[in-house]
DNA sequence: GGTTCTATTTATAATAA
DNA sequence: TTTATTATAAATAGAAC
């Protein structure tokens, strides 16, 4: 009748990276590599203390994003020039072709390699531009922001505190996974319910 | 007398996802790790014809980024109130000036895509900022009852939440497993020598 | 938009250059 | 800091909800 007997599936099987046609499939393949991607991102992330951003806009026009510490700080550091009142000196980077000449390059594949290693030109270009310029005095400025509780000096906790130490820990990383893996679609209309008569002016976000 | 028989290698080996305490192994795998991020947000860029963007800095100070078409284009897209008044093409094909020699080489489908969800994502950006604002309160309302900080309801916290949090359960990770393991008088010194630059992780909302 | 279930394809941790 | 090897741990294409 059915599949008794027969492998309940093909497996995983090759595909060559180039656009899906089918949208049925390209939006699964979406869902499915953008949570990837996140998760990736999140390791990397954790793994070497390394300050990640990442953005997806999906061809429906959805927006998706990921940032650590958040997509804002991180965008910021890489081109400080978008940030508010800054000089807009570009970039003084050499084009390596005749400047109009298109390219045919070979196989897809090569081409993504090149269009990786182009992007990480340009970000060390931008790291020098951000290095001149005194990006230091910015984030503090940036950061004189009230402190949150969770920002908290945790290094000046003692052994007191462990047991509550790390039952936060595996409940901070619980939850976080989960977030992190339900990815971060920009909100439809949050519905506010009222809040009591907390004074939340203190906090500027 | 090497090891003639043996295998060559023990093969992968699982880890935990938490700070890799040695430097020269963590700088190897951000290494590794960022190519695979990269390569992997490229394919989603390409499958499914999405618009990417992603920046990475590693704990060294070295930036690195990926973009598709550009960093700037996504990410102009993703805070269009960061990008200064006027509205340059939003998915420019190229910047013969000093921009960089860009070898990108958008689809008009794309380019299409990336309009329709400009509307979309600014009307989804004053969303965001309200969603900012809200983070005050559940925060509020997460401590509700609770004497200490750390016994705050994480579960309450929200998706605003998650860069935070994230950082606030590295760093009792760290100090937990700091103290647990504080038997011992103290260990030598590490032989990490970390950035003398700007911590980004100081960056509040 | 998301999720679950296999069978495979990929990404990589360890190591050594 | 990037790359090559090798043996495994992970991610994910397909199909169906």
């Amino acid at each position: 009748m059915v599949r008794s007997r027969g492998r309940p599936s093909l497996g995983r099987q090759r595909i060559e990276i180039r656009r899906i046609d089918n949208s049925g499939r390209r939006q699964v393949t979406f869902s499915k590599r953008r949570n990837g991607l996140f998760k990736k991102a999140s390791e990397l992330s954790t793994l070497c203390g390394a300050s990640v951003a990442v953005v997806a806009f999906s061809s429906a026009g959805n927006v998706f994003a990921f940032g650590q510490p958040t997509v804002d700080a991180v965008v910021r550091l890489f081109d400080p020039l978008h940030a508010d009142g800054a000089d807009p000196a570009p970039a003084a980077v050499e084009d390596g072709g005749g400047g109009g000449d298109d390219v045919v390059v070979a196989d897809p594949e090569e081409l993504d390699a090149l269009r990786r290693a182009e992007e990480q030109t340009k970000a060390q270009v931008a790291a020098e531009q951000a290095r001149m310029r005194d990006v230091g005095d910015k984030v503090t400025q940036a950061m004189a922001g009230r402190p949150l509780w969770w920002e908290a000096d945790v290094e000046a906790l003692g052994e007191a505190e462990l047991p509550a130490l790390e039952r936060l820990r595996d409940s901070v990383h619980r939850h976080a996974s989960t977030l992190a893996s339900t990815a971060t679609p920009l909100p439809p209309p949050p519905e506010q319910e009222e809040v009591p008569e907390l004074d939340v002016s203190d906090y500027s976000f």
